[in-house]
DNA sequence: TAGTTCGACTGGTATAGACAACTAGTTATA
DNA sequence: TATAACTAGTTGTCTATACCAGTCGAACTA
């Protein structure tokens, strides 16, 4: 009697028992890391079940961030996490350099646009003044890792154009401005990817993904910049280290 | 022409429109939170589509946290997020009072076990070693909001027992045994909920949560405590100060 | 009155099949 | 040879239906 085998009759939902199997699979390492999986269709055949409720149980992994489905191609064993440190203000190229990996960043967009709600709250201007917005994604040895997207106040940042952005934008802040950083406050949360950031991301829509909010403050208090960055779950985890207060 | 009708014959598959279209009476405040929303087989009559269509888009916006499903009862609009600050080593206690909830905690369960991989290398303990493990929720006004689960190595804090567990821990670490609690690690990712995890936070399976690892360490270096937290993704979101290095 | 049963509602699980959209390799054609 | 068409595979979307399992209140019963 194979172990992984299925009970029609379990009070246990058939298709949980397939999440089990699968999982079980994997955490035994007999499926391997973007390995594929069998095919739905094979899954409904060989278990003598719908198609629908292997489906099910895929999907669940899949939200579970077990697996990833391409279309067209088959399903595949999602790869692990590695490790992001977050201590202090730390960087993503130096974060990633110092694991070995070779980090880069593609400008998605870069326009002007009116401040609303939370963004004009963040920044503490009023709503509907302009703000200079751009999309950036980081990348690690060319896999796109986050999504960035931040705001900065046009009046506050004058003669910001694209190429600096594309260069250091610190720099430019502090040394042609005149302006002073002295903190940011980040918020983090679980949350899921939407369309947009899965397909940038590549990885499957509503994968777990850890949303960060960076607000940047100069000495005179003032708020500099707005981040907020959608950082994969299937390849990230921060770690904090923290003294006794 | 109502606006939230859906189109058989657009492109964008017809569980996507009606996500989008409950996630817009939503945000639009039309579905207030803790409201139940129409029934799945309502919205297949009201659209004239198969059921199945709309369980799939209301699937999605469960698993993106928008809602939640009571079997029997309904579906209904979720709760949004309260902040927790995470600065230095916060309690989750102070953090509750300060926000004007009333926090408590209840102790799950309470044994010996036996140190095992992630668990033996944190705690700096062969494989095997007998370890306290405990696991708790915790409350803000009656309402789960994490599973902690707690894992001390036995030899290290000898006497130690359920009575005291329930009490003031790190009080008798310092006090009773002598020893002096120096820093914390702390790793934070993106996670889903697991099915027991779901049903003690009360939560969906697959819902967002943050999982934490907290690592605690002696003055002499000696690891004294992991502590393991799933916090919920649907009431939480964590902040994070830093004054540049 | 107190308790039980029943019915009508809710979401949960599962079926069998259809066609669309996409991928990749093979085969036929200009 | 280069291109186009075909084919067999994959996942994606959707249908129409069936029955199960909780919830809750109304109607019935002791």
């Amino acid at each position: 009697m194979k172990t992984d085998m299925i009970d029609k009759y379990s009070p246990l939902p058939i298709y949980y028992q397939i999440e089990e199997a699968i999982k079980g699979r994997i955490e035994k390492g007999e499926l391997l890391e973007g390995e594929m999986i069998p095919s739905e269709r094979e899954y409904a055949e060989a278990y003598e079940i719908s198609r629908m409720t292997v489906r099910q149980a895929i999907t669940n992994l899949v939200n579970d961030g077990y697996l990833t489905r391409r279309k067209g191609k088959g399903t595949f064993v999602a790869n692990k996490k590695i490790e992001q440190k977050l201590v202090g203000l730390t960087s993503f190229t130096e974060d990633m350099k110092a694991r070995g990996l070779s980090p880069s960043i593609k400008l998605l967009d870069y326009k002007l646009s009116e401040a609303q709600g939370k963004t004009a709250s963040g920044l503490g201007i009023p709503s509907g003044a302009t703000v200079i917005e751009f999309q950036r994604v980081r990348l690690a040895d060319q896999i796109p890792m986050a999504l960035e997207t931040t705001f900065l106040s046009a009046d506050l940042v004058r003669g910001l154009n694209e190429k600096i952005v594309q260069g250091s934008l610190y720099q430019y802040v502090e040394e042609e401005l005149g302006l002073s950083i002295d903190y940011a406050t980040q918020e983090l949360e679980a949350s899921v990817a939407r369309e947009t950031e899965s397909e940038i991301l590549g990885i499957a829509k509503g994968s777990p993904v850890l949303l960060i909010r960076r607000y940047t403050y100069l000495t005179d208090g003032r708020p500099l910049e707005l981040v907020q960055s959608i950082y994969r779950g299937d390849r990230y985890k921060f770690t904090i280290d923290m003294q006794r207060g």
